[in-house]
DNA sequence: TAGATTGTTAATCGATTAACAATC
DNA sequence: TAGATTGTTAATCGATTAACAATC
Protein backbone atom coordinates (compact mmCIF):
# COMPACT_ATOMS: atom_id res chain seq x y z
CA UNK A 1 0.00 0.00 0.00
CA UNK A 2 3.04 2.60 1.04
CA UNK A 3 4.34 2.00 -2.51
CA UNK A 4 1.14 2.51 -4.23
CA UNK A 5 0.53 5.47 -2.58
CA UNK A 6 3.99 6.66 -3.42
CA UNK A 7 3.27 5.74 -7.09
CA UNK A 8 -0.43 7.97 -7.33
CA UNK A 9 1.49 10.81 -7.19
CA UNK A 10 3.95 9.85 -10.00
CA UNK A 11 1.08 8.82 -12.12
CA UNK A 12 -0.56 12.40 -11.24
CA UNK A 13 2.09 14.13 -12.70
CA UNK A 14 2.32 11.86 -15.97
CA UNK A 15 -1.14 12.36 -16.27
CA UNK A 16 -1.25 16.07 -16.45
CA UNK A 17 1.56 15.97 -18.70
CA UNK A 18 -0.57 13.78 -21.25
CA UNK A 19 -3.57 15.49 -20.58
CA UNK A 20 -1.93 18.86 -21.35
CA UNK A 21 -1.06 16.89 -25.16
CA UNK A 22 -4.53 16.54 -25.62
CA UNK A 23 -5.49 12.70 -24.66
CA UNK A 24 -8.21 11.86 -23.13
CA UNK A 25 -7.48 8.58 -22.37
CA UNK A 26 -4.74 6.51 -21.81
CA UNK A 27 -3.71 2.53 -21.97
CA UNK A 28 -2.07 1.16 -18.43
CA UNK A 29 1.20 0.09 -21.22
CA UNK A 30 1.20 3.54 -21.95
CA UNK A 31 1.00 5.35 -18.74
CA UNK A 32 3.45 2.14 -17.13
CA UNK A 33 6.15 3.21 -20.28
CA UNK A 34 6.08 6.76 -18.99
CA UNK A 35 6.03 5.70 -15.28
CA UNK A 36 8.92 3.32 -16.50
CA UNK A 37 6.97 0.18 -15.00
CA UNK A 38 5.01 -2.89 -16.16
CA UNK A 39 1.82 -2.31 -17.06
CA UNK A 40 0.42 -5.09 -14.65
CA UNK A 41 1.85 -2.79 -12.10
CA UNK A 42 -0.33 0.30 -13.41
CA UNK A 43 -3.77 -1.86 -13.70
CA UNK A 44 -3.39 -3.71 -10.20
CA UNK A 45 -2.59 0.05 -8.51
CA UNK A 46 -5.05 1.47 -10.11
CA UNK A 47 -7.57 -1.54 -9.33
CA UNK A 48 -6.46 -0.85 -5.59
CA UNK A 49 -7.29 2.37 -5.84
CA UNK A 50 -10.27 1.57 -7.13
CA UNK A 51 -10.84 3.51 -10.22
CA UNK A 52 -11.71 1.26 -13.77
CA UNK A 53 -11.09 1.81 -17.23
CA UNK A 54 -12.45 0.38 -20.36
CA UNK A 55 -10.68 -2.48 -22.21
CA UNK A 56 -11.83 -0.20 -25.72
CA UNK A 57 -10.56 2.92 -24.59
CA UNK A 58 -8.22 2.59 -21.59
CA UNK A 59 -8.79 4.84 -18.78
CA UNK A 60 -10.20 8.50 -18.87
CA UNK A 61 -7.74 10.69 -17.58
CA UNK A 62 -9.44 13.73 -16.44
CA UNK A 63 -11.62 11.18 -14.15
CA UNK A 64 -8.17 9.53 -13.17
CA UNK A 65 -6.57 12.72 -12.21
CA UNK A 66 -9.42 13.84 -10.00
CA UNK A 67 -9.78 10.11 -8.81
CA UNK A 68 -6.27 10.58 -7.00
CA UNK A 69 -6.34 14.02 -6.27
CA UNK A 70 -9.56 12.79 -3.99
CA UNK A 71 -8.06 9.56 -2.69
CA UNK A 72 -4.33 11.35 -1.85
CA UNK A 73 -4.82 15.08 -1.45
CA UNK A 74 -5.73 16.22 2.02
CA UNK A 75 -9.69 17.36 2.30
CA UNK A 76 -8.39 20.60 3.33
CA UNK A 77 -5.33 22.17 3.64
CA UNK A 78 -2.93 20.35 5.86
CA UNK A 79 -0.13 22.25 7.26
CA UNK A 80 3.99 21.46 7.38
CA UNK A 81 6.65 22.83 9.61
CA UNK A 82 10.25 22.48 8.41
CA UNK A 83 12.96 22.05 11.11
CA UNK A 84 16.54 23.35 10.21
CA UNK A 85 17.14 26.46 8.01
CA UNK A 86 20.08 26.00 6.22
CA UNK A 87 20.89 25.08 2.59
CA UNK A 88 18.80 22.37 2.67
CA UNK A 89 16.32 23.53 4.31
CA UNK A 90 16.17 26.43 2.45
CA UNK A 91 16.08 24.63 -1.18
CA UNK A 92 13.56 22.92 0.56
CA UNK A 93 11.43 25.87 1.62
CA UNK A 94 11.90 27.26 -1.74
CA UNK A 95 10.38 23.98 -3.97
CA UNK A 96 7.52 24.21 -2.35
CA UNK A 97 6.69 27.71 -1.75
CA UNK A 98 3.26 28.30 -3.31
CA UNK A 99 3.18 25.06 -4.93
CA UNK A 100 0.93 22.94 -3.74
CA UNK A 101 -1.73 24.86 -1.52
CA UNK A 102 -3.33 21.76 -0.64
CA UNK A 103 -0.04 20.84 1.50
CA UNK A 104 1.67 24.10 2.94
CA UNK A 105 5.09 24.86 4.80
CA UNK A 106 3.47 27.20 7.19
CA UNK A 107 6.32 27.69 9.80
CA UNK A 108 10.33 27.03 9.71
CA UNK A 109 11.98 26.61 13.05
CA UNK A 110 16.36 27.50 13.43
CA UNK A 111 17.88 28.89 16.90
CA UNK A 112 20.53 31.08 14.61
CA UNK A 113 19.75 33.93 15.42
CA UNK A 114 20.83 35.04 12.07
CA UNK A 115 17.96 33.55 10.88
CA UNK A 116 15.16 34.21 13.44
CA UNK A 117 12.22 36.27 12.31
CA UNK A 118 13.46 36.27 8.74
CA UNK A 119 11.01 35.58 6.09
CA UNK A 120 12.70 32.51 3.96
CA UNK A 121 10.99 32.02 0.85
CA UNK A 122 8.06 33.18 2.01
CA UNK A 123 8.04 31.00 5.81
CA UNK A 124 9.10 32.89 8.46
CA UNK A 125 11.58 31.29 10.59
CA UNK A 126 11.36 30.93 14.40
CA UNK A 127 13.40 30.33 16.90
CA UNK A 128 13.28 26.43 18.48
CA UNK A 129 11.84 27.00 21.29
CA UNK A 130 8.23 28.85 19.75
CA UNK A 131 7.63 25.25 18.41
CA UNK A 132 5.80 24.34 21.21
CA UNK A 133 3.34 27.22 20.97
CA UNK A 134 3.51 27.52 17.12
CA UNK A 135 3.06 23.77 16.41
CA UNK A 136 -0.81 23.74 17.91
CA UNK A 137 -1.41 27.05 17.18
CA UNK A 138 -2.01 26.63 13.33
CA UNK A 139 -2.50 23.03 13.73
CA UNK A 140 0.64 21.74 12.03
CA UNK A 141 0.86 17.95 11.58
CA UNK A 142 3.46 17.01 9.36
CA UNK A 143 7.43 18.33 10.31
CA UNK A 144 10.66 18.22 7.75
CA UNK A 145 13.71 17.68 9.47
CA UNK A 146 16.68 19.05 7.88
CA UNK A 147 19.15 19.48 10.59
CA UNK A 148 22.61 17.82 11.42
CA UNK A 149 22.12 14.00 12.23
CA UNK A 150 23.41 14.76 16.57
CA UNK A 151 19.57 16.79 16.79
CA UNK A 152 17.64 15.05 14.67
CA UNK A 153 16.14 12.64 17.26
CA UNK A 154 15.87 15.76 19.79
CA UNK A 155 13.72 17.39 17.17
CA UNK A 156 11.90 14.30 16.21
CA UNK A 157 10.64 13.84 19.75
CA UNK A 158 9.66 17.03 20.46
CA UNK A 159 7.21 17.30 17.39
CA UNK A 160 5.93 13.86 18.36
CA UNK A 161 5.10 15.58 22.07
CA UNK A 162 3.72 18.15 19.73
CA UNK A 163 0.97 15.49 18.36
CA UNK A 164 2.86 15.93 14.72
CA UNK A 165 2.18 11.98 12.85
CA UNK A 166 4.40 12.21 10.00
CA UNK A 167 8.16 13.24 9.84
CA UNK A 168 10.12 13.54 6.67
CA UNK A 169 13.55 12.92 7.55
CA UNK A 170 16.49 14.27 5.62
CA UNK A 171 18.76 13.49 8.56
CA UNK A 172 21.31 10.74 7.74
CA UNK A 173 19.41 9.17 11.54
CA UNK A 174 17.12 6.17 11.97
CA UNK A 175 14.59 7.92 14.15
CA UNK A 176 12.88 6.32 16.90
CA UNK A 177 9.12 7.15 17.40
CA UNK A 178 6.45 5.87 18.85
CA UNK A 179 3.65 3.68 16.67
CA UNK A 180 1.20 6.19 14.40
CA UNK A 181 3.82 8.40 14.07
CA UNK A 182 4.80 8.08 9.76
CA UNK A 183 8.54 8.28 9.02
CA UNK A 184 10.05 8.45 5.77
CA UNK A 185 14.12 9.08 5.79
CA UNK A 186 15.48 10.04 3.03
CA UNK A 187 19.40 10.02 3.47
CA UNK A 188 21.33 11.42 0.85
CA UNK A 189 24.65 10.61 1.37
CA UNK A 190 23.88 6.96 1.63
CA UNK A 191 21.75 7.58 -1.74
CA UNK A 192 24.93 9.30 -3.16
CA UNK A 193 27.27 5.96 -1.85
CA UNK A 194 24.66 3.64 -3.09
CA UNK A 195 24.86 4.80 -7.06
CA UNK A 196 28.44 5.34 -6.47
CA UNK A 197 28.56 1.73 -5.66
CA UNK A 198 26.38 0.43 -8.44
CA UNK A 199 28.54 2.67 -11.14
CA UNK A 200 31.66 1.48 -10.45
CA UNK A 201 30.22 -2.32 -9.78
CA UNK A 202 27.35 -2.78 -11.99
CA UNK A 203 24.07 -3.76 -10.71
CA UNK B 1 21.58 -6.99 -2.36
CA UNK B 2 20.98 -3.13 -3.21
CA UNK B 3 19.24 -2.86 0.30
CA UNK B 4 22.44 -4.51 1.93
CA UNK B 5 24.55 -1.78 0.50
CA UNK B 6 22.12 0.97 1.49
CA UNK B 7 22.17 -0.26 5.03
CA UNK B 8 26.18 -0.74 5.31
CA UNK B 9 26.77 3.03 4.96
CA UNK B 10 24.01 3.40 7.62
CA UNK B 11 25.86 1.04 10.08
CA UNK B 12 29.24 2.74 9.56
CA UNK B 13 28.16 6.05 10.59
CA UNK B 14 26.42 4.29 13.65
CA UNK B 15 29.57 2.47 14.10
CA UNK B 16 31.40 5.70 14.13
CA UNK B 17 29.44 6.94 16.90
CA UNK B 18 29.58 3.53 18.99
CA UNK B 19 33.24 3.94 18.34
CA UNK B 20 33.22 6.89 19.25
CA UNK B 21 31.68 6.38 23.24
CA UNK B 22 34.70 3.67 23.29
CA UNK B 23 33.04 0.65 22.91
CA UNK B 24 35.68 -1.71 21.17
CA UNK B 25 32.93 -4.98 20.33
CA UNK B 26 28.83 -4.26 18.99
CA UNK B 27 26.43 -7.23 19.93
CA UNK B 28 23.98 -7.54 16.58
CA UNK B 29 21.21 -6.14 18.73
CA UNK B 30 22.72 -3.08 19.52
CA UNK B 31 23.63 -2.43 16.30
CA UNK B 32 19.87 -3.38 15.09
CA UNK B 33 18.80 -1.14 18.10
CA UNK B 34 20.05 2.14 17.01
CA UNK B 35 19.98 1.49 13.14
CA UNK B 36 16.29 0.68 14.03
CA UNK B 37 16.06 -2.82 12.50
CA UNK B 38 16.13 -6.02 13.83
CA UNK B 39 18.91 -8.32 14.64
CA UNK B 40 18.39 -10.86 12.38
CA UNK B 41 18.51 -8.23 9.66
CA UNK B 42 22.08 -7.32 10.87
CA UNK B 43 23.67 -10.59 11.28
CA UNK B 44 22.33 -11.60 7.54
CA UNK B 45 23.69 -8.45 6.23
CA UNK B 46 27.19 -8.74 8.01
CA UNK B 47 27.03 -12.69 6.73
CA UNK B 48 26.37 -11.28 2.67
CA UNK B 49 29.36 -8.77 3.40
CA UNK B 50 31.78 -11.78 4.58
CA UNK B 51 31.86 -10.44 8.07
CA UNK B 52 32.68 -12.69 10.89
CA UNK B 53 32.20 -12.13 14.41
CA UNK B 54 31.97 -13.75 18.17
CA UNK B 55 29.53 -15.39 19.89
CA UNK B 56 30.78 -14.11 23.39
CA UNK B 57 31.87 -10.46 22.28
CA UNK B 58 29.95 -9.86 19.27
CA UNK B 59 31.47 -7.59 16.47
CA UNK B 60 35.26 -5.70 16.52
CA UNK B 61 33.60 -2.46 15.95
CA UNK B 62 37.46 -1.05 14.30
CA UNK B 63 37.12 -4.41 12.18
CA UNK B 64 33.89 -3.79 10.78
CA UNK B 65 34.18 -0.13 10.00
CA UNK B 66 37.29 -1.43 8.25
CA UNK B 67 35.61 -3.67 6.40
CA UNK B 68 32.70 -1.89 5.51
CA UNK B 69 34.84 0.65 4.08
CA UNK B 70 36.78 -1.76 1.59
CA UNK B 71 33.60 -3.40 0.85
CA UNK B 72 31.68 -0.35 -0.45
CA UNK B 73 34.14 2.79 -1.06
CA UNK B 74 35.84 3.53 -4.42
CA UNK B 75 39.53 2.36 -4.15
CA UNK B 76 40.42 5.38 -5.33
CA UNK B 77 38.68 8.62 -5.70
CA UNK B 78 35.60 8.03 -7.55
CA UNK B 79 34.48 11.71 -9.31
CA UNK B 80 30.53 13.03 -9.61
CA UNK B 81 29.15 16.02 -11.89
CA UNK B 82 26.28 18.05 -10.64
CA UNK B 83 23.98 18.82 -13.35
CA UNK B 84 21.40 22.48 -11.85
CA UNK B 85 22.83 24.65 -9.46
CA UNK B 86 19.18 26.01 -8.46
CA UNK B 87 18.82 26.05 -4.78
CA UNK B 88 18.69 22.06 -4.20
CA UNK B 89 22.07 21.52 -6.38
CA UNK B 90 23.21 24.37 -4.32
CA UNK B 91 22.38 22.44 -0.95
CA UNK B 92 24.14 19.50 -2.08
CA UNK B 93 27.02 21.21 -3.28
CA UNK B 94 27.91 22.23 0.48
CA UNK B 95 26.53 19.31 2.06
CA UNK B 96 29.57 17.22 0.15
CA UNK B 97 31.91 19.99 -0.13
CA UNK B 98 35.24 18.48 1.33
CA UNK B 99 32.98 15.81 3.36
CA UNK B 100 33.98 12.52 1.23
CA UNK B 101 37.36 12.89 -0.28
CA UNK B 102 36.75 9.73 -2.46
CA UNK B 103 33.77 11.01 -3.40
CA UNK B 104 33.95 14.22 -4.87
CA UNK B 105 31.61 16.82 -6.63
CA UNK B 106 34.29 17.71 -9.36
CA UNK B 107 32.25 19.69 -11.73
CA UNK B 108 28.61 21.62 -11.74
CA UNK B 109 26.55 22.78 -14.90
CA UNK B 110 23.98 25.18 -15.71
CA UNK B 111 23.20 27.49 -18.31
CA UNK B 112 22.33 30.45 -15.99
CA UNK B 113 24.98 33.10 -17.08
CA UNK B 114 25.20 34.29 -13.79
CA UNK B 115 26.57 30.78 -12.21
CA UNK B 116 28.47 29.96 -15.06
CA UNK B 117 32.25 30.08 -14.29
CA UNK B 118 31.43 31.49 -10.19
CA UNK B 119 32.77 28.69 -7.82
CA UNK B 120 29.68 27.73 -5.85
CA UNK B 121 30.85 25.85 -2.34
CA UNK B 122 34.12 25.08 -3.56
CA UNK B 123 32.95 23.69 -7.29
CA UNK B 124 33.13 25.74 -10.29
CA UNK B 125 29.96 25.74 -12.30
CA UNK B 126 30.41 25.25 -16.52
CA UNK B 127 28.16 26.02 -19.20
CA UNK B 128 25.87 22.70 -20.32
CA UNK B 129 27.92 22.94 -23.18
CA UNK B 130 31.37 22.27 -21.54
CA UNK B 131 29.92 18.63 -19.69
CA UNK B 132 31.08 16.91 -23.43
CA UNK B 133 34.60 17.75 -22.90
CA UNK B 134 35.00 18.11 -19.06
CA UNK B 135 33.18 14.76 -18.15
CA UNK B 136 35.57 12.80 -20.24
CA UNK B 137 38.54 15.02 -18.98
CA UNK B 138 38.04 14.78 -15.62
CA UNK B 139 36.48 10.98 -15.75
CA UNK B 140 33.56 11.36 -14.20
CA UNK B 141 31.01 8.04 -13.63
CA UNK B 142 28.58 9.44 -11.40
CA UNK B 143 25.83 12.31 -12.49
CA UNK B 144 24.06 14.16 -9.95
CA UNK B 145 20.14 15.68 -11.90
CA UNK B 146 19.07 18.94 -9.91
CA UNK B 147 17.33 20.07 -13.01
CA UNK B 148 13.13 20.51 -13.52
CA UNK B 149 11.52 18.13 -14.31
CA UNK B 150 11.06 18.48 -18.28
CA UNK B 151 14.91 19.12 -18.58
CA UNK B 152 16.05 16.13 -16.50
CA UNK B 153 15.51 13.11 -19.37
CA UNK B 154 17.42 15.02 -21.56
CA UNK B 155 20.12 16.14 -18.85
CA UNK B 156 20.38 11.77 -18.38
CA UNK B 157 20.65 11.09 -22.21
CA UNK B 158 23.55 13.35 -22.40
CA UNK B 159 25.46 11.79 -19.50
CA UNK B 160 24.74 8.72 -20.39
CA UNK B 161 26.54 9.48 -24.03
CA UNK B 162 29.33 10.82 -21.92
CA UNK B 163 29.53 7.12 -20.27
CA UNK B 164 28.31 8.14 -16.92
CA UNK B 165 27.59 4.97 -14.38
CA UNK B 166 25.19 6.41 -12.21
CA UNK B 167 22.86 9.10 -11.79
CA UNK B 168 21.14 10.23 -8.37
CA UNK B 169 18.22 12.00 -9.85
CA UNK B 170 16.08 14.64 -7.73
CA UNK B 171 14.08 15.55 -10.61
CA UNK B 172 10.64 14.14 -10.21
CA UNK B 173 10.82 12.14 -13.38
CA UNK B 174 10.96 8.65 -14.51
CA UNK B 175 14.47 8.38 -16.16
CA UNK B 176 15.07 6.24 -19.06
CA UNK B 177 18.36 4.84 -19.57
CA UNK B 178 20.19 1.90 -20.65
CA UNK B 179 20.78 -1.10 -18.99
CA UNK B 180 24.08 -0.71 -17.43
CA UNK B 181 23.64 2.70 -16.07
CA UNK B 182 22.14 2.83 -12.17
CA UNK B 183 20.15 5.59 -11.16
CA UNK B 184 18.02 5.99 -8.08
CA UNK B 185 15.36 8.62 -7.93
CA UNK B 186 14.89 10.84 -4.66
CA UNK B 187 11.44 12.83 -5.26
CA UNK B 188 11.07 14.75 -2.59
CA UNK B 189 7.48 16.06 -3.51
CA UNK B 190 6.09 12.57 -3.64
CA UNK B 191 7.69 11.34 -0.35
CA UNK B 192 6.04 14.66 1.10
CA UNK B 193 2.70 13.66 -0.11
CA UNK B 194 2.94 10.34 1.22
CA UNK B 195 3.99 11.51 4.63
CA UNK B 196 1.12 13.73 4.53
CA UNK B 197 -1.04 10.81 3.25
CA UNK B 198 0.15 8.37 6.48
CA UNK B 199 0.19 11.54 8.96
CA UNK B 200 -3.79 11.97 8.22
CA UNK B 201 -4.63 8.26 7.87
CA UNK B 202 -2.49 6.55 9.84
CA UNK B 203 -0.10 3.61 8.90
C1' DT C 1 -16.68 -10.76 -35.19
C1' DA C 2 -11.63 -10.19 -34.42
C1' DG C 3 -8.44 -7.95 -31.70
C1' DA C 4 -6.85 -5.55 -27.96
C1' DT C 5 -7.23 -4.18 -23.14
C1' DT C 6 -9.04 -4.48 -18.54
C1' DG C 7 -9.65 -6.62 -13.91
C1' DT C 8 -8.16 -10.11 -11.09
C1' DT C 9 -6.20 -14.36 -9.59
C1' DA C 10 -2.20 -17.24 -9.37
C1' DA C 11 2.86 -17.60 -9.69
C1' DT C 12 7.16 -15.59 -8.89
C1' DC C 13 10.50 -13.00 -6.88
C1' DG C 14 13.07 -10.73 -3.32
C1' DA C 15 13.56 -9.23 1.12
C1' DT C 16 12.68 -9.76 6.00
C1' DT C 17 12.06 -12.46 10.06
C1' DA C 18 12.14 -16.67 12.85
C1' DA C 19 14.40 -20.51 14.45
C1' DC C 20 18.09 -23.12 16.11
C1' DA C 21 22.47 -25.80 16.02
C1' DA C 22 27.24 -24.39 16.53
C1' DT C 23 30.21 -21.57 19.10
C1' DC C 24 32.45 -18.89 22.52
C1' DT D 1 29.23 -25.83 32.46
C1' DA D 2 25.42 -22.46 31.76
C1' DG D 3 24.06 -18.77 29.12
C1' DA D 4 24.11 -15.80 25.46
C1' DT D 5 25.25 -14.75 20.68
C1' DT D 6 26.62 -15.90 16.05
C1' DG D 7 25.97 -17.91 11.36
C1' DT D 8 22.80 -19.92 8.48
C1' DT D 9 18.78 -22.29 6.87
C1' DA D 10 13.85 -22.40 6.61
C1' DA D 11 9.47 -19.88 6.94
C1' DT D 12 7.07 -15.77 6.25
C1' DC D 13 5.80 -11.71 4.32
C1' DG D 14 4.96 -8.32 0.82
C1' DA D 15 5.43 -6.67 -3.57
C1' DT D 16 5.90 -7.47 -8.47
C1' DT D 17 4.91 -9.96 -12.59
C1' DA D 18 2.51 -13.33 -15.49
C1' DA D 19 -1.52 -15.20 -17.15
C1' DC D 20 -6.03 -15.25 -18.83
C1' DA D 21 -11.16 -14.99 -18.79
C1' DA D 22 -14.32 -11.14 -19.24
C1' DT D 23 -15.19 -7.09 -21.70
C1' DC D 24 -15.49 -3.52 -25.02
Amino acid sequence: MEKTIGRMSLYRRLLLDIEKRGASHVYSHELARVAGIGAAQVRRDLMTMGFSGSPSKGYHVADLIGHIGTAIDPPEQQRVALVGVGNLGRAILAYFHGRRPKLAIVAAFDDDSAKVDKVVHGCRCHPLRAMSEIVPALDITVGIITVPAESAQDIADRLVNLDIKGILNFAPAALRVPPGVFVDTMDITTALEKVAYFARKGR
